[in-house]
DNA sequence: AGTCAGGCAACGC
DNA sequence: GCGTTGCCTGAC
């Protein structure tokens, strides 16, 4: 890498930047051009834009302002072998699951952003979110420049409570627009201390306090709990893990007894499991 | 035009 | 406790 200010990120085992990128835990980074350099580029949190590239051959640089960011925002420090020795042994479908897209990583993102997006979510495509998170980002977030190109950080709780209700509306929001307004009014009041859950280790403890939120319910607070908690035994089921668990494991159940069954049965990184087993669910059912 | 999409809350039993 | 139903919006 010839680019000035771009510092390679170490890693262990696979990554990729694309399917990590792609694989619905993030919704705003965009492409960009540093220096000639084709990579993406976006805002994490209330900080600057940072930008992040991959070579052909695997290695990852990186530009932020924040030294270490990157490498704890796109899991690059995370340990994917002794990760992978906790799985069930002998799972055909995991073991599937994980030569079909084996670069995807867990993103830790700072919890508000992500609790937002994921309010904004339901009963949305990723290219919908996406639009959604934008929208937001470039009506109510603040503007950074990198390479000649603006990019919005998310707006804080404060922007989005006061922007009120029906401006969020304009956004293509729906019906979500009273969850977000309520998450971000409570925030902004106090009444729902994101700073003393952001720090919790007791992922019951913090999974209670986003249960809480109205258009908060199981699948949204355990997005927030492996996304951004960074409680990897975490096991959020939408409609596809659903459906892949219903037909590749054969399990009949629904609900809260299905969550307890796939917690149980994927162990301490059943969040790992997750993204793996969700991303060949969408492929091939 | 109707259906459906990466859920949730409210309601009925 | 379970299973239904309505909900904003955009894409097909």
């Amino acid at each position: 890498m010839s680019v000035s200010g771009l510092v390679e990120i170490p890693y262990e085992g696979e990554f990729s930047l694309v399917d990590t990128l792609k694989s619905g835990q993030l919704f705003h980074w965009e492409s960009a051009l540093l220096d000639g350099c084709a990579g993406f580029a976006g805002c994490a949190g209330g900080k600057g834009p940072s930008f992040i590239t991959q070579s052909e051959d695997g290695r990852v640089y990186g530009l932020s302002n924040d030294e270490t960011l990157l490498s704890g925002y796109f899991g690059l420090d995370h340990a994917m072998d002794s990760i992978h020795a906790t799985f069930p042994q002998g799972d055909e479908v995991l073991a599937e699951a994980i030569v079909y897209c084996p670069g995807i990583r867990l993103a830790r993102q700072p919890m508000w952003e992500c609790l937002a997006t994921f309010i904004t979510s339901s009963l949305k495509q990723v290219a919908h979110i996406r639009a959604i998170s934008m929208k937001l980002r470039r009506r109510y977030g603040v503007a950074h420049e990198l390479a000649g190109q603006t990019f919005y950080s998310y707006p804080e709780p404060r922007a989005l409570a006061s922007a009120g209700e029906e401006a969020l509306r304009e956004c293509s929001l729906g019906y979500r627009a009273k969850s977000l307004h309520l998450a971000a009014q409570a925030i902004e009041s106090g009444s729902f201390d994101l700073a003393q859950i952001e720090s919790e280790e007791d992922p019951e403890k913090v999974m209670a306090a986003l249960l809480e939120l109205h258009g908060v319910g199981e699948k949204i607070a355990n997005c927030v709990l492996l996304f951004s908690g960074g409680f990897h035994g975490a096991f959020p089921i939408d409609v596809w893990i659903e459906r892949i668990l219903r037909e590749n494991y054969r399990k009949r159940v629904r609900g809260q007894k299905l969550q307890k069954w796939a917690v149980d049965y994927f162990g301490e990184n059943a969040g790992y499991a997750q993204q793996y087993l969700f991303h060949f669910a969408r492929k091939t059912l």
